[in-house]
DNA sequence: TAGCTATCCGACTTGTTGGTCGGTTTTAAC
DNA sequence: GTTAAAACCGACCAACAAGTCGGATAGCTA
């Protein structure tokens, strides 16, 4: 059942989930109808588990718990970034950002599965928020940012890097993605010592 | 044959490739079989044509014209990204960036298409950077810039805005990207006065 | 009107899909 | 060893997919 799950999201996140049939994540078990059946509903519940076991602990424990500490904020987020891209470079078959991957498929076809997705994103987001908040507490942010919209604009830009990493120079797009983004950090960072604070957004 | 295309392209967007029959597009045509493979090959053959007609023409005039032109770069470009999203945002049934979509439908499935959707990619990604380019000759941007990286950051951001604007507060999530977009700009334009260059990335 | 060509029709074939169901095997407790 | 539940098998079904094909229709020219 745990193998049926996991051969289950590697076949969706690959050919994705309208163009994965259930023979063919069987075929790949050696398995049968009768026990997919017997342990899943119908094809939507069996991808629903999938989210919710696997996706889920996929997104926590790459995005979200590596910028839950208590260092500093943008180095946190950077180092996580980094990892989470150089993990895919090493990836022989990347297909791009799951969460990204399967939103696309769904969004507006099917609410039940976006809500889900939804979810996924929601939290990341807060975390996101929770951590430039602290960051600005702890001084290492300027506290005149707006943490929302930086967590939109990071969570923005980490979606779509991952889409121009496939199939085109993962690596050289990786580095240069993260050189941006550290230039990005340097103007919202708190400036400390004489620059007066002019830029308010 | 043209009605046939904007439909197929219509439906294609709203369900994805693989989740869009002939049949379906047939009937919201009322048109038969015969019609449809009297003027295409194949399923596939009519979407390569579809990309080739309707897609490369929307990119065009929605990202690659409007930041050809030779005022300030920057400026240009904020003014296409605000609008591309403003339509997005009044887009009644907004399924995000027609390329992305396509893009993690059809990756590592479907070379064929790829090569199409990759040679757009490369275009906009080539118009980019001699925005930038200009933008530095011009003396908006700050001559230290890495105009590939730019370049690949925004192509990231906006992917990844595109599909964080569907389903969930597309509004207020536009605002926030455009102002982070601004923010960022700020940080490459070229310090004109009596600050030091000491950011070269 | 005759004839030619471009366009279109829709029944059909062949294959695949998600899902059902009656029955068989495995497992483990007693 | 008996037994009952858990796990699995695979033939089967109705719906739907892409693509074929022989023929109809419509418009235009001679």
């Amino acid at each position: 059942m745990q193998r049926m799950q996991t051969t289950g999201l590697n076949l969706f996140y690959k050919n994705g989930y309208y163009n994965t049939s259930i023979d063919d994540i069987l075929k790949e078990l050696s398995l049968s109808k009768g026990a997919f059946y017997y342990h899943f509903e119908s094809k939507q519940d069996f991808f629903v588990q999938i989210i919710e076991q696997l996706v889920v602990r996929k997104v926590y424990s790459m995005l979200i718990e590596p910028i839950e500490g208590h260092e500093d904020t943008l180095q946190l987020i950077t180092d996580c970034f980094e990892n989470a891209l150089e993990t895919a470079v090493h990836n022989e078959l990347d297909y791009g950002f799951v969460l990204n991957n399967f939103i696309n498929e769904f969004n507006g076809r099917n609410p039940e599965i976006m809500k889900h997705l939804n979810e996924i994103l929601r939290i990341w987001e807060v975390t996101l928020v929770s951590a430039i908040q602290r960051g600005k507490f702890n001084g290492h942010i300027d506290r005149h940012v707006d943490a929302e919209g930086v967590a939109v604009y990071l969570m923005s830009s980490f979606i779509g890097i991952r889409t121009l990493m496939v199939e085109t120079a993962p690596s050289a797009r990786k580095y240069r993605f993260m050189s941006q983004l550290r230039q990005y950090f340097k103007s919202i960072e708190s400036k400390s010592e004489n620059q007066p604070n002019d830029t308010i957004y």
